[in-house]
DNA sequence: CTGTTAGCGCGTTCAC
DNA sequence: GTGAACGCGCTAACAG
């Protein structure tokens, strides 16, 4: 190693012509045995290995990048990171990534279209080569960027009428008119819908505009007294909204949570308050979080495939970076009513 | 736009060149009037701002980063994206580098060192300019790796002995103990242990050995017996575990479980067989799930930091990047028994 | 199959 | 306060 100054805790990296010199060859030998080695007599590319494995040597994906005009990043906009259910996406997005040698650089929008459009034109900056956003409704900044720049973009968490590129997703809409009707045929009468908070949120307008057309299919009443608005979407707000629907419409039936966290807030205050489910009033969900199949009882929801979206997502991407022809998608992996004992 | 191909989809860029001459500046202005605004008179910077607005232009942080030598993307490493305990320390870490101007890079180890040790040189060829992993135990590769390149690391998920260089967390065998005396002190005899896999995973090994350190501490029998391994840390597990333990000890009074989805489901299934709890068995678990709190009977448990030690972690490597001093780090951010109704 | 040449788009460094 | 020259470490394109 030689005495240069170590900035930055960067110890004085090997780098390419290093290994070529000490493998006694040229820069592009290594390069080509390293990226392509089929590319390269088996002699080189054995004394290549063997300098590499001797010296560590690292490439520099970013010198690599810049020169190739080509990344191997994606990047991944989520609007949170506490929501389980974005969880089980990111995992696979993760994984067929990392089969087919990309990395994935993650950022979170906080519900807010700006901070997506910031973390944009970040993901940008460092030349991402794909982009996931869990979002189907963006600033007018954020599409004129994806166009201009032409990068892949996948948008999933709803089926957009217009998709930016690819979009992979299921319908909030029919997911929530499907599973109201299922309440429906079951029966109930007067259902409650607990709503998500709607601001900047296109997916929880739509799972509120499912109830609404459910519910004239069926020629019941559309009363918006039955619709709340919880302010997060954790346990305390499924317990606090099924108590205000019962004590102010007394006859209701059903109550519909458009989370699987406020399905299982409210299904606990039921609990405690002896109120039995599905017998005084029943219980349905939206998205199968794992506690719901083992609650007691338990609780009938709309399962997404969240996992699949997540991997066909992400094959979608790396094919076109492989060089699949641009194709504007819009693939629907629907969903699926799952009925237990809450109902 | 000039007719070159476009390959990659990635448009013509715009480059500084374009926009210092739009502007009727040099290259350089433009640089300095973009990463250091005050280092130019007001003049020129107007006449930059106004150039890279018109043409939208985004500054390519590859080829910044190739020729500064720095870049300002972090990675992390967790062990799986599906466990919820890992989401609040990735929010904590999101939130404090981008509010300095970092960005993350995420992969997950699936529990494999070996893998843990493929994203790390990953990472490393990426050139990632500090690294946080969710493990303490790690190849012997990875560490002379780390030595080598003298990337800034943060280690976290448990307290080593030795850390590679910056360590923020709590210890797994202290809180483990904790609970196991704090049961002991609550009258309970007959304490069960069920442990999440041990493979790979010092995390768990050390929670056991809290817990019979604290059984020998009170002069209890260490029973062997009494420890069950959970196949995985789902709902199933817990319930399973729970039977088991009764079934094989009827005169088990209390069952602690190390991690919290486990002990939810042992909950659950306690409410199914009609088995009172803390009753006819008490309940205890790792790790604050917000369910936990919510759940009938609430449940006792050990509250980690987990958003603070993110936090802080994200903090110690935004400082050490903009210049701090090296220095071994060893930070126990601690954790805190809740007591609740299930013991 | 291998090497040479010429950049990729910036930031560093040093003149002015 | 501003600019010119140079190089970061690698790969594309072509020549041999």
């Amino acid at each position: 190693m030689s005495g240069k100054a170590r900035r930055n805790g960067n110890g004085d990296a090997v780098t390419m012509s290093d290994i070529a010199r000490h493998a006694g060859v040229s820069p592009m030998t290594v390069s080509r045995a390293l990226s392509d080695p089929s590319t390269v007599s088996d002699k080189m590319r054995r004394k290549v290995e063997a300098a590499v494995r001797h010296y560590g040597y690292l490439p520099n994906r970013i010198a690599g990048s810049l020169s190739s005009k080509r990344s191997n990043v994606v990047g991944l906009i989520v609007p949170s990171f506490r929501n389980s259910l974005y969880a089980s996406m990111i995992q696979a997005i993760s994984d067929v990534l990392r089969a087919n040698g990309f990395h994935l650089m993650i950022a979170n929008s906080g519900h807010s279209l700006d901070d997506e459009e910031a973390a944009v034109s970040a993901f940008l900056a460092q030349r991402v080569c794909g982009l996931v956003l869990h979002n189907t409704t963006h600033t007018k900044q954020l599409r004129e960027l994806v166009r201009r720049t032409g990068v892949p973009v996948i948008e999933t968490g709803n089926l957009p009428a217009e998709p930016l590129d690819m979009a992979v997703s299921y319908s909030n809409f029919e997911a929530a008119r499907a599973m109201t009707a299922h309440l429906g045929r079951l029966g109930y009468r007067k259902i409650g819908f607990v709503t998500l908070p709607l601001a900047d949120n296109d997916r929880s307008r739509e799972r509120r505009r499912g109830y609404f057309a459910a519910l004239k299919d069926m020629g019941l009443p559309v009363d918006p007294g039955l619709v709340l608005e919880a302010a997060g979407g954790g346990f305390a707000e499924g317990a606090g909204a099924v108590v205000r629907l019962v004590q102010t419409h007394p006859k209701l039936d059903a109550a519909f949570f458009a989370g699987d966290v406020l399905a299982m807030g409210a299904l606990l205050e039921c609990q405690r308050r002896g109120w039995r489910v599905p017998k005084r009033i029943a219980i349905a969900s939206f998205d199968d979080l794992d506690l719901l199949h083992h609650s007691v009882p338990a609780v009938t929801t709309l399962r997404i495939p969240r996992e699949a979206i997540g991997r066909r997502s992400a094959e979608l991407l790396v094919n076109r970076l492989l060089g699949a022809q641009p194709e504007r998608l819009r693939i629907d992996l629907g969903f699926e009513i799952v009925q237990r004992d809450s109902t």
